[in-house]
DNA sequence: CTTTCGATGTCAGTTGCTGACATCGACCAC
DNA sequence: GTGGTCGATGTCAGCAACTGACATCGAAAG
């Protein structure tokens, strides 16, 4: 994982082969693939952790708690575990950013995430299409808090970001 | 695109190849490569037009007209593009759903509308991060919506899928 | 000491995708 | 009409992502 977020911040995504990863990892081509399912897959290798923060978090929440605050409650846990990572989380970003094929990636994981939400909520006795909607909502407050994490050098915890962005959001909705 | 979304329907999108997408359209491989980036490009061809409608939909209205509101309106509108093509939207998110690659390519397509609505939004004065948290949540609801209809049989109107959707998360929001 | 097993290496093959060059037909200038 | 330009297509060679089958090896278990 190391070797390949290395390789794609100095040559890019496109400029580096799976060999090169394999190499400067010390080991085959093959067992690469053994490892990761495809050439992007080495760098989402802990999104099943933050899944099950998620639903932990929202299973745990108070029984009639409301949907919306639960999840956004949620979503500030997952962002808080990335808080240590920071570094790794920046470099990280930053190729993302620069490679369609990697936010496709990324942009997946975000479905399962949010996916695993609205499952969550429905086991509460969230019905749809609020469910859905409450769920995309908490990922969204997700993906905005953490993009201005990146962007502002991480001189804030991330998980404000997070609260201001689901703010954000319900203070549109007052109107 | 016919060709291939037949082929996808029959074999599923691993068990076709771009070869066999060209020879069924009367063209060559490399043919097909000169109008779509890649084997998953193919189901993708109308989202251009989508964003435009949303942008539009967003600039046209009235100045000072509440962000989500606006929004909500424009995935409406743009949802009611795709009423026609009922039967080709039908058959393709059978496909869609069915593979993992595909998804991707779906989200990706979601993302840039999210983007061009925030945009557009942010022209109109909405800062951050309410200008994306807003179209976040007006693509969310496209998204749930549009699926609902599909699930459904398409009885009733996309349209209507996706104002319950919206509605659904004001109500959380609310709580 | 032997056996078993999980991780790795080796190798050959398929398929997605790209660059370079050739061809062909439609339209245009003269 | 002749010649020329241009856009769309065909042909071909080649790289890189990924997979299946089989061999090897080292450590733990008996």
């Amino acid at each position: 994982m190391r070797a390949a977020l290395d390789l794609y911040s100095e040559r890019g995504f496109d400029g580096t082969t799976t060999a090169e990863i394999a190499a400067r990892a010390g080991v085959t081509e093959r067992t690469y693939f053994r490892h990761f399912a495809d050439k992007r897959e080495v760098l989402f290798d802990g999104s099943h952790l933050l899944e099950e923060v998620l639903v932990g978090a929202i299973e745990d929440a108070p029984e009639n708690a409301a949907p919306l605050g639960v999840v956004d409650a949620g979503v500030a846990t997952m962002a808080a575990v990335l808080e240590d990572r920071r570094e790794f989380a920046g470099r990280r970003a930053v190729v993302v950013d620069a490679t369609p094929h990697l936010q496709e990636r990324e942009l997946l994981k975000l479905a399962s995430l949010r996916d695993a939400a609205a499952g969550a909520l429905r086991r509460r006795g969230v019905a749809e299409p609020a469910a859905s909607m409450v769920a995309e909502a908490g990922v969204a407050a997700f993906r905005v808090g953490f993009e201005a994490w990146i962007a502002t050098g991480q001189d804030r915890p991330v998980a404000d970001h997070v609260r201001e962005a689901s703010a954000a959001l319900r203070e549109q909705a007052a109107r």
